[in-house]
DNA sequence: ACGCCCGGGACGCCCCGTTGGT
DNA sequence: ACCAACGGGGCGTCCCGGGCGT
C-alpha cells in the first residue's frame, strides 16, 4: 500500500495528492476516487481523516495552499531588508513553464470556482487572501518607516494592487496558455514596484 | 408554456437563463434541470437547440458573455472621442451592488473554472479575452495618433494591464464580498488611466 | 431532398432504409433519427406514414421481410417442377459474403429480439413464419402426389425441419461470424432434402 | 436489505435476477433499475461489482448462461456411458411449459439480439456456443471409439447439427408460442440421434 | 485509532419516441 | 410534409456511511 507510516503521513498524502489533482481539473471536476487512487489510499482512510469532500477542501486551503503562499510570499517578506527588492525577486521568480502557466494560482482558481458554491470554502480562501495582502501591507509599512518606500502612498492600496495585478495576469495567462501574459505581468509588476521606491 | 414566440426566442431564453444560473453557481454546479425549470423550457427544446451542455456553454460564451463585454467595452470605445475618458467612464460605471460584486466577471469566472476542464470552452473564452484586449489596444492606438495618449507606451501592454487589473480586483472583490476592493480597483484603474494621458 | 416523387416513394424509402438499418443493429438499437437521416426523410414524413416506431416495424415485417421470404422461397416453389430440386437450389444459393453471414435472417433476428417485447410484432412475425412453412409444406405435398417425395413422411414436419435447420445454422453462423456454419448448414440441409426423395 | 451475506451473495443475486429479467424482455429492453428493484439491491452495489451494464451482461454470459448449458449438456455428457442415450435424454427433457417455450434458449436469445450491437458480448457468446458444440463433438468421438456411434459420420458436423436443430426449433417455438414446434423438435432430434447409432 | 470493503441512493446528462402548429 | 417542442426514462457517477478487521 505504501501506508504503514502512521496516520499523519496518510493525511498528508491525501492533502498533497488532492491539492495536485484539484489544481489540474478543479475541485468539482475531481472525483474522490481519482484522488484516492493516485494517493494510494482507500476511501475508509479518507473519511477517517476528513468528514467529507468539503472538509478536505478546507484542509487544502488552510494547510496546503496557505502554506504555498506563506512560503513564497510571507516568509521572504518577514525578514526582508528592503520589501521592494524582495517583492521584485518574488515576482521575477514566476515560472514560465507551460504546465505552471496552465496551472495558475491555486488560491485564485479555488476562489473563482468555489466562492459561489461553498460559503465555508469561500470564507477560508478569503482569510488567506487577507493574510497575504496584510503581509505585503506590513512589509511596505516597514519600508516606509525605513525610508525605502514612498511615504505618500497607502500601503494597503499598494498591497492590493500587487495582488490584484498578480492574480489578473495569472488568470489571463492560464486561460490564454501563453507566456505573453506572464511576461507582461512580471514587467508591469516590476514597473509598479519600482514606482513605489522613495526617491 | 410561455413560448410560442418562435424558436429564436426559445433559444434566447435558454441562453439567457443558463447564463444567469451559471453566474450564480458556476458551470459544473448548475444542473440542466435547474436551468430548464427557471427558463420554463423543456429538455426536448434544449436538446433541439444544443447538442449537449458543453455546446450550451459555447453559446453562452460566444453570444451572451461576448455580447456583455462588447456592449460594455467595445461599443463605447468604437467611436470614442477620447479613449481614456471613455475607459474611465466604463471603469467608474462598475456596480457596487452586493449581488454584482458577488457575481464577478462572467468571463473570468468561466475561464477560471473551466479552462482546465474543457478545452473547447477555454478556447472560446480565450478568443473573447483576445477581442476585448484588442479593442482596447486599438482604441489606445487611435488615442496615440490623436495625441491624447502618451506615444511611448506600448498600447498592447497597457490594454493587458487594464484588463488584468480589472479582473484581478473583480476576483478579489468577489471572493471577499466587500466593496473595498471594488473601490480600490476603480481608483487604481483611474489612476493608471490618467497616467496614460499625453502631457 | 431527393423526394418529390410522390408519397408512395417516400414510404417505400422509409421502409427500405429502416429495414437495412435494423438489420445492421437490431430494432431497439436503431434510432429513428438514424433511419431518417439515411433515408433523407424528415420526422414529419415518417409520422405521416406510420403511427409510431412499432407500426413502422409492422410495415417492415409485413411488406419488406415477408417480401424477401416470398421472393426467395415461395415464388420459386410455387411453380416448381420438383420441390426438392428447387429447395436445394434455394439453400445452395445462400451467400457466403461476410456481411451476409453477419446479417443473418431478418425474420429470425426480429423474432428473437422482439418476440418478448412487442406482442403485435411477434404475432406478425409468427404469421410470416407460418406462411413460409406452409408454402414448403404445400410444395412437398405436391411432390408426394407427383411421386417425387417419399409418401411416408409428414410434409409439415419436414417443412418445419427445413426452416428450423436453416434458422439454426444461420443463427450460429451470424454469432460465430464464420463461413464454417454456413457450409455445414447447406451441406446438412442438402443431405436432409436428398433423404426426402422418393426412391 | 436482505443481503448481509457477504459480497459474493450480492453479486450472485444481481447476476441471477438480471438473467431472469433479461430472459423475459431482452437485454436492451431491460432497465437496470428494474433489475435492481427485483433483486433488492441498490445501484451502488451494482456498480461496485460491475463496471457497467455491458459487463453485467458479460457476467451473465460467462457465469449464468454458460453454467446453465454446462449443467444441462456438458456435465451429463462428461461421464455418459453412451453419448447418444444421454443426448436423447437431454433433448427429451425439454420443458413444455408455456413460460419455458416463450423463454427460449437464453444463449440464442442474447446471441440474436446482441451480436450486432456489442462485439464483446458477441464474442463471449460465441465462446459458449463453441464450448457447447465441442463438448458434444468430444462425446460423439468417444462414442465412435466405443463403437456406439457410426464411424463414418463427422462428429463435429453432427454436433453442429444437433445444436442448430435445437436452436432452430426453440426459436420457432418461442416465436409461435406453441408446443407444436417443441414436439416436432424433440421428435426430429431423437430421430436424428437414433440415426447416428452404429448398427 | 486507523484503515478497508461493501453498499446506498440521489442526481447528472442525454437520448429517444412522440406530438402540435404551419 | 416539416420544424419545433415535449418529457419520460436510461445509464452512470458521485459523495457518502456502516460493519469489520487490525
Amino acid at each position: 500500500m505504501g501506508a504503514k507510516e502512521g496516520p499523519e503521513k496518510t493525511r498528508a498524502r491525501l492533502l498533497d495528492r488532492a491539492f495536485k489533482e484539484i489544481q489540474l481539473a478543479g475541485f468539482q471536476a475531481t472525483g474522490l476516487e481519482q484522488i484516492l487512487e493516485r494517493a494510494g489510499v482507500t476511501k475508509g482512510a479518507l473519511y477517517h481523516h476528513f468528514k467529507n469532500k468539503e472538509e478536505l477542501g478546507y484542509g487544502i486551503v488552510d494547510e496546503v495552499i496557505a502554506g504555498v503562499i506563506r512560503e513564497r510570499w510571507m516568509t521572504p517578506l518577514k525578514d526582508a531588508a528592503n520589501p521592494i527588492d524582495t517583492l521584485i525577486e518574488i515576482v521575477e521568480g514566476t515560472s514560465f513553464k507551460h504546465s505552471d502557466i496552465a496551472a495558475g494560482c491555486p488560491l485564485n482558481n479555488l476562489a473563482q470556482e468555489m466562492s459561489p458554491v461553498d460559503e465555508g470554502l469561500r470564507w477560508r480562501i478569503a482569510k488567506v487572501f487577507h493574510a497575504w495582502i496584510d503581509a505585503i501591507t506590513e512589509a511596505l509599512k516597514r519600508g516606509q518607516e525605513q525610508g525605502q518606500v514612498r511615504r505618500e502612498i497607502d500601503a494597503g492600496d499598494a498591497a492590493s494592487q500587487i495582488v490584484a495585478m498578480y492574480e489578473g495576469y495569472t488568470s489571463l495567462a492560464r486561460n490564454q496558455q501563453t507566456e505573453l501574459y506572464v511576461m507582461r505581468g512580471t514587467r508591469a509588476l516590476r514597473h509598479y514596484l519600482e514606482g513605489l521606491r522613495a526617491k
